[in-house]
DNA sequence: CTTGACCTTGCCAAAGTGGGAAGCTTCAGG
DNA sequence: CCTGAAGCTTCCCACTTTGGCAAGGTCAAG
């Protein structure tokens, strides 16, 4: 058994040494072993975890989800309904997701379309945004804005 | 002048009171006048501010974003290019980010579709995720994950 | 006065990722 | 052996947006 330190252990999985330390810590990934000094040490399996962790990501499926995934993956005998359904009702939440968003830019597309953009003051974006009679009765309540949430949220870099 | 307190001004703009205290906080929206007892209190005005912002969370601007619409709605003689141009920088985000769920979306399809979906244990979709061969390093570094982020971030309802 | 509805502030939570500090370890080179 | 660089440790902070809850003040109606 070889055993690398985290900073090889994310270059070759791709996934940030910071990152594994915090996988680490919701219990995503087990605890790593430690040297007597208290380097993790991971092996050629902890790597290929953090790979189908990482892919899962790249996919968009949440921390939850992938927690269901890697125990789908670890069951061997696992019915493959089970794995399609969770990437199915993944899929449906990107659905959501687009629609939200291509509804925004359709909307914006519009504005920006209607928008001459030279140096005279009127503009129909701003007059739109500031419309009075738009109702703030939003038809869908909380779910309207939990479609664009839960995806890969914020970074602040 | 009539003033309400921030419940009302809650419910005439869509914008909960939990937020208008956040977005004064943070400087998105002024201090409101405080009655004695240190109610907040709003005009008409601040109403049709907080629907303004309303509207443009709505097409799924930034804060910073709005922050500049907001200065842009104010300067009656700005030129309606700069709007333009935020409106189109924001247009450019939003496309990016959908490529992104498109292509997580494609990907997720066309495994779901190769995914039999029985009792059987074989899996297409978790042997994608678990395959070792694809490569850890990102083409974009950092920016491919950023195009997700910043819209709408997290909700945790 | 009491009750209930509404307001105040403040802390906690979520999600995922990065930054940085303060300090210890490891290894190579001199 | 010593030194320095690079890598590791933990811990706290930041971002973003929104909500929840708690402890307490306020106000209007009964």
């Amino acid at each position: 058994m070889e055993f690398r330190n985290i900073g090889e252990a994310a270059t070759s999985s791709g996934v940030s040494a910071k990152m594994i330390r915090h996988y680490e810590s919701v219990g995503l990934f087990a605890q790593a072993r430690r040297t007597a000094s208290g380097y993790r040490q991971y092996t050629d399996k902890d790597v290929s975890t953090l790979r189908f962790i990482r892919h899962s990501r790249d996919l968009g499926f949440s921390l939850v989800q992938i927690r269901e995934l890697l125990g789908l993956w670890q069951n061997r005998r696992r019915p493959s309904r089970q794995v399609k359904a969770l990437a199915q009702a993944h899929l449906h939440e990107l659905d959501e997701k687009l629609q939200e968003l291509q509804a925004m830019k359709a909307t914006l597309e519009h504005l920006v379309q209607c928008c001459h953009g030279d140096e005279r003051p009127d503009c129909p974006i701003i007059e739109s945004l500031a419309d009075e009679n738009t109702l703030p009765a939003r038809p869908h309540g909380p779910a309207r804005r939990a479609a664009l949430s839960g995806l890969r949220p914020g970074r602040h870099g």
